[in-house]
DNA sequence: GGTATTTGTTTTATACATAAACTATTTACA
DNA sequence: TGTAAATAGTTTATGTATAAAACAAATACC
């Protein structure tokens, strides 16, 4: 009865979790050093752009990104600020609500996130091409997996 | 021949180092969320405190810290500043080199750190236990041959 | 022994992130 | 209509992170 391995389990949750950090945390330190030599941009730029063009070519409201990015919305301001600063996004009133403010890309913006966002395509690909297309699409869902079950948990 | 599908290979990648980071990002919210609800820390502390614990009960030279972290010394510094004001951490000067300074938990970053890291186990197990041991393995092997994918085309 | 270099850490400038307080509008509704 | 509540965004205070400059002390080497 006491032979199920329940500590070894537990460890074996924490060691997923270690890895799951220090594989994403890896990743991550790569890329952004990558965009920072090339673009001399960050990763944070680089997913607020990303949400601007999912979002289509209108202005955008403040808050809208915001939840997107699901970060605080000081945050936002502060890399918006910066950003409006080197003339990669335009910011202007929102004609219809006073309150509120609207972003949008720049031509700037727009080619800059593009080549960006097709060198980070290709050094994710050239890395990852080592895995076949089984091993990506059982990662992925197993991936999905673990979230969820993050996910639900926090609901709880 | 043009019917390999390498656009969806692509796409594949970039999904699944998209999922990596989704998955890594809700998880240090949750973890980040209870360390602060329930210890008021913040997770660099905890890694902190959890090289100090690895390493032992000594006098520890600030690089080392910084190395094992892979941070810089300003962040270190920074760190370890609040945490000699709140008590977590002492700091010493080095008798045997005056360039040097040496720091070590005290027993309120020792009972701390016991306390957040039972909670810390706890938490990713009870999140976790839906997967079979057989699931973790594969996970956990998975994100090792991803991480050294990426570290090796770093080193070249 | 005296200078040059290296080493260990801090300081400075900047970027990014949050929570909480604040401001200005808009909306709800009595 | 007039006031309370909700909403949009910024500001402030604080924490975390880096790179680069600065500084002090140790080491290397002529």
């Amino acid at each position: 009865m006491t032979n199920y391995p329940t500590n070894k389990q537990e460890t074996l949750s924490l060691r997923l979790w270690l890895q799951l950090m220090k594989c994403t945390k890896t990743i991550e330190a790569e890329v952004a050093s990558q965009f920072r030599r090339s673009h001399h941009q960050s990763l944070p730029r680089f997913d607020l752009l990303s949400q601007l063009y999912r979002i289509g070519d209108d202005w955008v409201a403040i808050g809208e990104i915001a939840s997107k990015l699901m970060a605080s919305g000081g945050n936002i301001t502060g890399l918006l600020d910066r950003m409006v600063a080197d003339d990669l996004i335009e910011r202007r009133a929102n004609p219809r609500d006073r309150r509120s403010f609207q972003v949008r890309t720049t031509k700037k913006g727009r080619d800059t996130f593009k080549e960006m966002t097709n060198d980070h395509a290709q050094w994710i690909e050239d890395a990852l091409n080592e895995f076949s297309q089984k091993d990506k699409e059982q990662l992925i869902k197993l991936l999905v997996r673990v979230r969820r079950a993050f996910e639900t948990n926090t609901l709880i």
